[in-house]
DNA sequence: GCTTAACCTGGACGC
DNA sequence: GCGTCCAGGTTAAGC
């Protein structure tokens, strides 16, 4: 049970399921009655929309309905983007971006917390969202801490760094689990909040300083600066994203392997069509391609 | 600078 | 039932 009441704000420009479906993250779980439960910042949060979508209503721990206002608006980033008036804008320039946004509109960047988010995308190498959500789960049972709610925080790094090589193989990591091993033991002897601090980073310096982490390539850094540090301009190049490219952004692609090079002309040609805020359009993208694909061949296989 | 192999695992799919 | 492929990558070695 939460210890608040239920707030509400309007908002009509959110479609919070595809949202929170669209793999930005993975620890968010839905009710029977349709509702989102998680976490943020510590603070834990129940979420759902009105059937004509332009009510936001949700519940959280704390007494202080301000505070939690400021937290889901925060999450959700409500006040950072027009994205109605962005996506007609791309709309009106590209047919693909048109197709996508009219099939599912209302798709926003998230503002996670970028530690959690940086551990995740380290487990999401080569990983259906399916076992990147069983992996987060069994890390997160082992080594993090479950409050009184039954709910369980994501370990920090220096908990994580007291995990062995061995027991996260053992939770189903595989190659992976050296990478979190790694990393965590680095991050744990730096100053806490050492990857939050990359929101005041350009995208640039960003990238530089996570890409400096074992097993962090370019796409992986590029997930955590979209997700978590409000780097509006990262395009976290996937297998799915790079499809589209060839297809649509950067013809000139067709047939060349995903080299750090054409990884550079793949952002490029997203921001030459995009402009700043190319992340934004990448996502609305990318649940066309991965997500919707995934959700049809389920029903299909039904 | 590019290509390739190796790294874990579970589900889908074809036979 | 079994083999193969693929899934939100990264690294290191070889050329």
């Amino acid at each position: 049970m939460y210890s608040g009441s239920i707030n509400n704000l309007q908002f009509e420009d959110l479609d919070l399921s595809a949202t929170l479906n669209s793999g930005q993250m993975f620890r968010w779980n839905r009710d029977e009655d349709g509702a989102w439960r998680g976490m943020v910042g510590g603070r834990r949060l129940r979420l759902s929309q009105s059937a004509n979508g332009e009510t936001l209503y949700y519940e959280s721990d704390g007494a202080d309905a301000n505070e939690a206002t400021g937290a889901v608006r925060s999450f959700l980033r409500l006040d950072d983007a027009d994205l109605p008036a962005m996506a007609a804008e791309w709309s009106a320039k590209d047919l693909s971006f048109a197709e996508a946004w009219a099939s599912r509109p209302g798709i926003r960047i998230l503002r996670q917390d970028p530690e959690e988010c940086f551990f995740a995308f380290l487990c999401a190498s080569v990983a259906p969202i399916a076992r990147i959500r069983g992996m987060l789960t069994a890390v997160a049972t082992e080594f993090g801490v479950t409050g009184e709610s039954g709910y369980t925080r994501f370990p920090e790094a220096g908990q994580l760094a007291t995990a062995s090589e061995v027991r996260l193989r053992e939770l189903g990591l595989g190659f992976r689990a050296r990478r979190i091993v790694e990393a965590a033991s680095c991050l744990a002897i730096l100053p806490q909040g050492e990857i939050a601090a990359l929101r005041q980073a350009s995208l640039k310096e960003a990238k530089e300083r996570l890409t400096q982490f074992f097993g962090v390539g370019e796409k992986i850094a590029d997930c955590i600066c979209l997700f978590s540090l409000d780097k509006d301009g990262a395009i976290p190049v996937d297998t799915h994203i790079w499809r589209i490219a060839r297809a649509r952004y950067a013809p000139e692609l067709a047939g060349k392997s995903l080299t750090p090079q054409n990884y550079a002309k793949v952002t490029a040609a997203f921001h030459r069509f995009f402009g700043d805020k190319a992340g934004w359009a990448q996502q609305i993208l990318f649940y066309r391609q991965a997500v919707n694909r995934d959700d049809k061949a389920r029903k299909t296989i039904k």
